[in-house]
DNA sequence: CTAAGCTCCGTAGCCGGGTACGGAGTCAAG
DNA sequence: CTTGACTCCGTACCCGGCTACGGAGCTTAG
């Protein structure tokens, strides 16, 4: 049931071989026991670790936060992770402002198209002005 | 008044020098005219080219779609800038709906956190479960 | 035993949007 | 006429997160 190879590890948390050990060079996965002539067998812990790494990735941490989440979880120090946590909820709120930015800036300028009329395309005419 | 070195141009408009052979290495820049010496010289449509694009990127456009707005803008073609613009809604929004999620996620693990009474870490336990 | 298919490894390339380097030429002020 | 600031050019490098390559060696089904 455990000791499964590398790509049976990928397959089952949906990722490429290339993945795991990238991961493993940066040091997320550690280096797992090998058969004699070199292959390497890993086990569940192995699949909850990549799952980990996963789903910290899916809430926006980069793989140098995850690294630092994966730490402060073996020393288990809550104030750390909610602190990445915290700047982390910053940047992502940072980031939706923007992007409702230039929604709404999106959306006029498709508006103004639809209503039509003007003599030349407003959507280039409104980036051509300044301010 | 006109005839500004590239230098000038790139403090008028906000960017760098380099930022500015590299845009005319992209074709976003048409080549400009040269004095004797080699030095190219811009005048005011320079600026306002410039402006155009840096306006189109902070709506979300890439260099490419820049582009590709900028030689709409020569041939006035209104519906091609509006299905980009319309193309570039939709990724926009889509990229809202993820940050919004991610948004709802840190939010949780804060709270879990800041409830405190937890014997483990909140956050790192729940990146920990799977689903 | 053979052949398919997995695994090993290091290194290089991809995307987008620049930034940095470095040696040579040019230009304007003093 | 010198000095210092600016410009020229090509090329290489940066970020993050993989992905691809290629020539080995290992493993397993038939």
């Amino acid at each position: 049931m455990a000791a499964m190879t590398i790509g049976a590890l990928a397959k089952a948390c949906g990722v490429g071989v290339e993945t795991v050990r990238y991961y493993q060079r940066r040091g997320l996965l550690a280096e797992p026991q090998r058969r004699p002539g070199g292959v390497r067998r890993y086990g569940a812990d192995a699949v909850a670790r990549l799952g980990f790494i996963r789903r910290a990735q899916d809430v926006g941490f980069t793989l140098d936060e995850v690294k630092t989440l994966l730490m402060l979880g073996e020393t288990p120090n809550c104030r750390g992770a909610r602190t990445l946590a915290a700047q982390k909820l910053e940047v992502v709120q940072a980031r939706l402002r923007d992007l409702q930015r230039v929604r709404r800036a999106l959306t006029e300028l498709i508006e103004r198209c639809d209503a039509g009329r003007a003599r030349h395309c407003p959507i280039i005419e409104s980036l051509a002005r300044s301010a």
